[in-house]
DNA sequence: CAACTAATTAAACAGTGAATTAAATTAGCT
DNA sequence: AGCTAATTTAATTCACTGTTTAATTAGTTG
């Protein structure tokens, strides 16, 4: 809303019609990053391509010509973005064992470095999947994480019936738990740091206390067996 | 009191204009819902007030009888709606002690009872408290939950002092994760339901597992201090 | 160097649906 | 009978939106 005032166009950084000279062979990709980053601040549905357009310093009428129309590009973003982002976390749970402690750990580890790659994805992951609606949540449903999710869930329960696994918690709501404690605390870090006035906290501390979170639980190590405040 | 809510009389789709007769006194409610529904369902921005009037069975015009314009019908959902909703979130934690196991326990029965009561909480809170530019974040941080996070964050880190609390975790972020273990897998419980046909997991279920995993972490009890003895 | 192709802007097109307001209508109350 | 409260109808106002066509310039190639 605030940001389309483009009727007297800042005489500075205006491009002559035509074909430009130069080099400027990368622009499909600035394109895109113009994109997913409005997506992710604004949200698909309420972004226009007007706003992308002049993020990237462009006429509406490239994006028309690098992806024809709105629907299209939101594809090549999931495609060329979204799904190549998360790409690395299946890799790297597939080298980690089967051990819990080892696939928790490559989780979180997994996420923050997704997280720092690509500082869009918790807050367009929020918006265009957790939320209903989002128009990525099918598509990503369909193609990019076909059984993730479900084959985490499977090796928790394998390691459970092996005694492996705390035996009080669900395997599958383990996996909504992680993302809970990974991805939800990246897209909130805004409000969070403002909050608690935590700017000594960064992505380290935070992987720090979700492991030792997951590991131990809240208690303190000595008085685990004792105190039995919260036990069946 | 409840005679004519909504059951709509199966003739009359469309109400007659002018002043209707019976006792139709709790139409400000009605809206209200109505509006809070659409605006969890859709968010704010993208509802229009055409959409919450139909929902209500009622002319746009309502809207600006009761409300006057969009701004303060979404001030008197927060103020009517959400601030109630998550009061007796401070009443509870004030009457457990200032042990961090029942304070968690008190955080996660609360937020259970909270999403019983009003289903569309987690998704307007994702919507517009989570997500950057939501409508509702600036509004909840000046008058909601005012010093809320920070009081729970200081008893964590009191009891932290003392010996009671885990010291790899961090205080602060274990709100963080308190909100990331309740109110996210509340939000996201129709994708997590969908993709583990988990139509098995209730809310009990669901508290009972987050409860297992803040108390004790992934690992099953026995094999706790880094061993790989598997004892059954 | 002429012709063709690629990249780009400018400007128009064709809708849409939005919030809000004014006025008319009906019911209840004194 | 007349005032007030609760509704709807209909009009007003208008900001944008995605998309397309045509013009313009730069490279490329024969």
């Amino acid at each position: 809303m605030a940001s389309n005032r483009q009727t007297i166009p800042p005489r500075a950084r205006r491009r002559r019609v035509g074909r430009p000279s130069g080099d400027d062979n990368d622009l499909r990709a600035r394109l895109l990053d113009a994109a997913i980053a409005r997506f992710a601040r604004e949200g698909i549905g309420a972004t226009s391509l007007r706003a992308v357009a002049a993020d990237a310093q462009v006429t509406p009428a490239m994006l028309h010509y690098y992806f024809g129309d709105k629907a299209q590009l939101t594809r090549a973003l999931l495609d060329e973005r979204l799904v190549p982002a998360l790409a690395p976390m299946r890799a790297r749970l597939d080298q980690v064992g089967d051990d819990p402690a080892t696939l928790v750990a490559g989780f979180v580890a997994g996420i923050a470095e997704i997280v720092r790659k690509h500082p869009w994805l918790p807050a367009l992951w929020v918006r265009e999947v957790l939320c209903e609606g989002g128009e990525l949540r099918e598509a990503l449903f369909d193609k990019a994480i076909p059984q993730f999710p479900q084959m985490l869930a499977q090796r928790f329960a394998a390691a459970q019936k092996d005694g492996r696994l705390n035996p009080a918690i669900d395997p599958r709501l383990l996996v909504v738990s992680l993302v809970g404690l990974t991805l939800f605390p990246a897209a909130g870090a805004p409000i969070w740091k403002r909050a608690f006035g935590a700017h000594d906290l960064d992505a380290n501390a935070l992987s720090a206390h979700t492991l030792a979170l997951l590991d131990g639980g809240v208690q303190p190590p000595r008085t685990r067996r004792k105190s039995n405040a919260i036990r069946k």
